[in-house]
DNA sequence: TTGGCGATTGGCT
DNA sequence: GCCAATCGCCAAT
């Protein structure tokens, strides 16, 4: 039913793969049954970045963007929240997309349940939002996300119809770069209203 | 060993 | 809109 894309449809840049993923679907195959989303907003965080993780090399926490595109890198922030990357330049690069928030699209009961009953528009709106709906963990950290298996990428089922670009959110480093890109008008994105005319 | 800080969230004003 | 919670990581001691 939800076929993995293939790693040859990836922009192999890592700005290019951003802005590819906006109307992309999120697969997660798990116990409870599967859940997906459509992916509303992405950040870039390219190579040469001082806000990357990888920024500084192939420290421990960051390996995982090493690895070749299509892969996944988690991590944990604040203590508390998850947030899933997508590996987006060849393998000992270092770069990464942050997948930002979802569209719930199948599920939609599963993830309310691990959301705490959160509304539908708040599910998935959000990084470490969208981990909790769709219980995504460090246990996903390396995962190959273009084959089949808990956590993948999708075929786009609905093509964004207008993919704007803004600065990315909460960050110190480097926080003037455009690199946060969205679908324009949907219901379902994060951030201060200003960032998403 | 320790202290400060983060690609955030949720609750309260 | 503001702010505390929370904990792994890393740089400095």
């Amino acid at each position: 039913m939800w076929k993995p894309i293939s790693r040859a449809q990836l922009p192999a840049d890592t700005v290019e793969l951003a802005r590819f993923l906006i109307g992309g679907c999120l697969v997660r195959n798990s116990i409870e049954g599967v859940t997906t989303g459509r992916i509303v907003e992405t950040e870039a965080y390219p190579i040469g970045d001082s806000a990357s993780h990888a920024f500084k090399g192939p420290v421990p926490r960051a390996q995982a963007m090493f690895l070749n595109l299509g892969h996944a890198y988690v991590y944990l922030i604040y203590g508390s929240s998850y947030c899933v990357n997508v590996v987006s330049e060849q393998a000992e690069i270092g770069a990464a997309v942050l997948i930002r928030a979802l569209e719930p699209l199948a599920g939609i009961e599963i993830m309310t349940a691990r959301r705490r009953g959160a509304r539908r528009i708040d599910l998935a709106r959000g990084p470490g939002r969208l981990t909790a709906a769709m219980a995504i963990d460090s246990t996903f950290n390396g995962l190959d996300l273009c084959a089949a298996g808990p956590l993948f990428l999708s075929e786009h089922e609905n093509a964004a119809a207008t993919v704007k670009r803004s600065c990315r959110i909460g960050l110190t480093r480097n926080a003037d770069a455009r690199l946060r890109f969205y679908e324009a008008g949907s219901a379902f994105l994060s951030g201060p209203k200003y960032l998403s005319p």
